[in-house]
DNA sequence: CGGCGTGTTGAGTTCAATCAAGGCTGGTGG
DNA sequence: CCACCAGCCTTGATTGAACTCAACACGCCG
């Protein structure tokens, strides 16, 4: 059960705001204007460390843009099982829609130490509609539409595919994602998740998560090394997984 | 393969048209003048027939309105197998977002002859903001969230649950959806899906919906007849289940 | 009547869960 | 420095849940 407090480090250093940057213009050239708004944000730059939850108390939800670090959305079941919902890489937000949706309900843990920005300030001042931020609000409202499209993509991999094919689906998912951040190149992406994180979003059992990884490591399909991974045969993994190219094509 | 076209049967009259009033106004009570606009829209009744997909052209996913009758969107995978995202009952919009959403690019099919109406007009008059239909707009708000919450909670019943867990809390989840409709009494509902449909929803093969049905049947938690369910242990299905009270709290 | 869609049931198989043990690594404290 | 521990990963043995294949029953309809 992780309820502390969240820590909290002002900071008016911005090492970690490229990588969102980086994540919004690949989805959309940003002005210069925009591009400034949002590394002056950076002045509201904090920290979660690893295991622990945002808004620990539940209400607050406050919006979020992350700038480092790994996040998952997930839920906690009566008998103490897990369901892992999606994941935030660094360029993600959260709580941002000025529509309120359900995702933003849900609890957000930080699974590596994530460095975020608070965005209420960012909230407010899209909420104006000043059209010159009309790139940012869209490339925001594009980023929260890809969210969603990952969630249906994941009701398919828990509902129909196996577990090697679930295991290659997230891991084309997470690489496109990163790769659209410029965190990863095509064939290599690091990956700061347990064994259990992955079972929990994939359905699975830790155990059988293991199993899996080492049958595909043994049949050359990718290798990991120190939380690197690999992909050593996307065109397999791809089709072993039926990961659609156009998947993702949002505008 | 469904591809043929939708039939269209446009009417004065408007039978279906309580249903989805119900529907709505049971989510956020709304205006005379709101109730006569819906009431208006009806003169654009149509009707799909039992397994037809809605916009079988692909691009178009004009917004609808539903009268009566169940719809699914679902996806097809390269292999033929199917995944159900979530079901579509009277009272429930498809694609009348003003945002656009991943859920409204999926595939709609008829589960059993479908009366609708085209909502494209509701849209355009929703979306010039006339704050006299403010409680419908956030009536069909409420339903698009309570849709997406119904989305997180299906990934949880294909995640973590097992089959009884899945049918049991589906029904549950139905029924809630059904009786805010009006259109079911606490404990018994109208259940027009195919195991088949029930097993493409729930990730779980037709046979093992078939036995596991029977075996609900068996220990008189449900009982069935003709397309009828009867719920005869709340309680117990609720605890299998995990079926939360406040799980649809949505304002 | 025969065919089709749907539901049921049995037998055998397969995939993934569980239980259990051990290994590796990194950190902590004696 | 080393002993120890905790967290994470791996592997084997066993169990169990769900799948597949197959046959058959039922109602409906042309």
């Amino acid at each position: 059960m992780v309820t502390r407090a969240v820590s909290v480090r002002r900071s008016a250093s911005t090492p970690g705001d490229l990588a969102a940057l980086r994540n919004l213009t690949s989805i959309n050239r940003l002005s210069d204007e925009e591009r400034a708004l949002v590394r002056r944000l950076c002045v509201f730059q904090e920290v979660v460390p690893a295991g622990q939850a945002f808004d620990p108390d539940g209400r607050a939800a406050s919006p979020r843009l992350i700038l480092s670090g790994w996040a998952c959305r997930q839920r906690i079941l009566a008998d103490g099982q897990r369901q892992i919902f999606g994941f935030l890489l660094p360029g993600d937000s959260m709580g941002l829609s000025l529509h309120p949706r359900p995702l933003d309900e849900t609890t957000v843990i930080a699974l590596t130490r994530v460095e975020y920005v608070d965005a209420l300030m960012l909230r407010e001042i899209l909420a104006l509609q000043d059209p010159r931020h009309d790139r940012l609000r869209r490339a925001l409202a594009t980023s929260r539409r890809y969210e969603e499209a990952c969630l249906l993509n994941h009701v398919v991999r828990l509902g129909r595919q196996s577990a090697q094919a679930r295991l290659a689906h997230l891991l084309l998912e997470l690489r496109d994602r990163l790769q659209r951040a410029g965190l990863c190149t095509s064939d290599r992406l690091h990956l700061p998740l347990t064994q259990e994180t992955l079972a929990d979003a994939l359905g699975l059992s830790l155990v059988h998560v293991s199993r899996t990884l080492g049958q595909m490591r043994r049949q050359r399909l990718i290798a990991m090394q120190s939380g690197w991974v690999t992909l050593l045969d996307e065109a397999y993994l791809r089709a072993a997984s039926d990961y659609g190219v156009d998947e993702h094509a949002l505008h």
